[in-house]
DNA sequence: AATGAATGAGAGTTCATTCAT
DNA sequence: AATGAATGAACTCTCATTCAT
């Protein structure tokens, strides 16, 4: 693909007080409406300020075009995302491979959980992914995965920690975003988190090198399709 | 989401012999072109007559819509991999999991090759993803998958085979597709492959309960990243 | 209305015998039922040519134009009615008045017969209207009803005479038109002819300046709604 | 004729005041030139803009579509002549077929004063006849006629009455288009307005089964043809 | 700051007509 | 004579963005 346009995309105003501007807010909530209810398509500028019960030129005024609005949207996901994994992921009091298991739990019930939106805004997302701007949010979710590597795998050589590291994060995401994609009961979600658990469990396993401790819940039988 | 257009799509008039039309597959060629070239949202029919050479009117001949040259694209990429799958599991003169390293390496390898068109026709899927062609036709890939695992797995209950069937496709095409998202070496992409396929193989080993043999060639150690 | 396209309308080929030619009458048959199924701005060439089992270029060998289809049923359809009116009017048989009566019946039926093709018709009525050839056949049907006139009011000077005959042709062309265009049940055709009728009649009997017998058959009570 | 589209069809935005808005009334007045000018096939929208001086999109902000833009034109129409014919019906200072001879001469001129924009109206109904809106307008302009029809003859039972009504109402209507479809001059306008309040008149005579007194001013000899 | 009317380029699609075969 | 693929102008409608008020 040719390096095609990449505008401006960032707040026109960063509103003065982070959280205080509420205009922002609605057009946000309004966004996410439209875009859950009428599609990416249908997703226009004109239905986002009705919707915000603000004006098309209010909207102007925030955000620099309809790309800003939509990149806004991804990276509050992205943010959230982010926020989820550290809570999780850096509560030493459980063993490391639990809490995998209970990321993998909560990010696939939240991506069913908002299932419309998020495929949305996959849909929208040629109108914002060459944004300068996008590539840098999405560096920042790295990190934290890489702590926890380094304290699961401490003696695997760095180059492959960040490989295992990068595979699990992308599978996590990508697979968690197709299975999202058609809607799930909630037994489908939990039986599918856990296979998806598994398997990367058993990956990481299989780097230490060793049978790490409580990867799972030793009580109920071992197949996650037997339980259902 | 609310429910949203679903036109017909498929073609509007069977070229009489399969590859005599020449038309056809010059639209295709063309279309693939302006989707690499420009991008899901500049993929317009005039560009597309354009580049074919021919007229849109001719365009209409053959398909009935925008979305059905989209479509057309789509399924032609989902018959080459369905092709792939198959030439690859069924090889049974190599053992399963070698198969499945091999069909790793070399569907991650197609992902980055074609890498510009996929991205583009992704981001064109809300044109063509409503179709009930488009549902009918993803649904045969999964046959072959469970016939491979059907002979991996074959004291693992029914329900628990087609969990893990169904998950370790997904990862595959889900995986390839996000790191294909951006541009690799040949190294990367070998080096992804291989630590794709660890994990693969890791989960349904697990599953097997056994070390099933030569999941991977002995000689060089072990972890992919360290033999970059 | 500025003076607008005037191309030449009539068949580009006369039949060389005038029924043997099975093609236009194919033609003929697939447009009217293409204007009946299909309605005025659905109605093209490539409809008709496919109804009629010919291709496009066989249906320019015979027309010029869509137009030209399209006058050709316009002027059957005068063709018609204009034998209606002959043989009902030119009935010496019966009195003058009985005769008309009749015509406003016959003819009110077959406009509600046809009521879809007839509205079609006159909704595509811009594209031949214009045509010199149009003008002329209009002209002919006038004839019938003057003769009618003649005899009917032998002592009315000519002016008066010519002026209630093309008001009166006018009328149940007109009238008759409007009413077909609502669905109509038979007790509603024969009901609302009977008052047309009684229109006119009181209108001639009016210019005669005396009864003239047997206007309206005298048995059944005298309202025409009344009877419903 | 199988049911087609019917799209809504009333204005976009209502005009804040009813006469405030320029822009409207710029796009109505340009539509009947365009229409007048070019005729019914030639009435696009962007000829509509064009004329009126404004974009397209401004055309759209008022009008959901073009049928909306003729449907309005029509409208406006039938409220002309509703107004018209309850103005001169309602005038109870008159024998009612006195100003029923007063509404024939003044509908027929008027339609003749506008042919061009009628006839070009006409031949655009196709597009807006189907709405449900256009429905509901038409059947209004009836109650005028029945209420007129219920003071001249209020022995006759209701259902003959009615019918009555709606036959002198169409009469009215389909001949006065019928007739002004071809250029008049003054005379003919009047002779044929004289011919048909005639045909008119006789027929509400001869139901009140009575000369109702005035239905024709007595002093200029009879025939309206003779006075040519 | 806020509004929302106005803009106009651009998209998808149709269809009368031609002409090489 | 007959075919039907090919043409491309023309049409309706949408929507991101601007700017006078």
């Amino acid at each position: 693909m040719s390096p095609r346009r990449s505008p401006r995309i960032s707040s026109r105003k960063e509103p003065q007080q982070a959280r205080s501007n509420g205009l922002v807010d609605a057009v946000l909530r309004a966004a996410v409406q439209v875009l859950a209810k009428e599609g990416a398509p249908r997703f226009t500028m004109a239905r986002v300020a009705e919707k915000a019960g603000v004006s098309v030129g209010s909207l102007y005024q925030y955000f620099p075009n309809k790309a800003a609005v939509l990149f806004r949207l991804q990276t509050d996901e992205w943010r959230q995302t982010t926020a989820l994994t550290r809570a999780l992921l850096e509560d030493t009091t459980r063993p490391p491979l639990a809490r995998l298991r209970a990321l993998v739990h909560t990010f696939v019930q939240s991506e069913c959980d908002e299932a419309a939106v998020r495929v949305a805004l996959s849909d929208a997302a040629p109108l914002y992914r060459d944004a300068p701007e996008a590539r840098a949010v999405r560096a920042s979710s790295k990190v934290t995965f890489e702590d926890f590597m380094r304290e699961l795998l401490p003696a695997t050589p760095k180059p492959a920690r960040m490989l295992a590291g990068d595979l699990v994060r992308t599978t996590l995401s990508a697979v968690g975003k197709a299975f999202s994609e058609s809607p799930r009961t909630p037994e489908e979600v939990a039986t599918y988190s856990e296979a998806l658990a598994d398997m990367l469990c058993a990956y990481l396993e299989t780097l230490s090198g060793q049978a790490v401790a409580t990867s799972r819940p030793p009580a109920p039988r071992r197949s996650a399709a037997k339980r259902r």
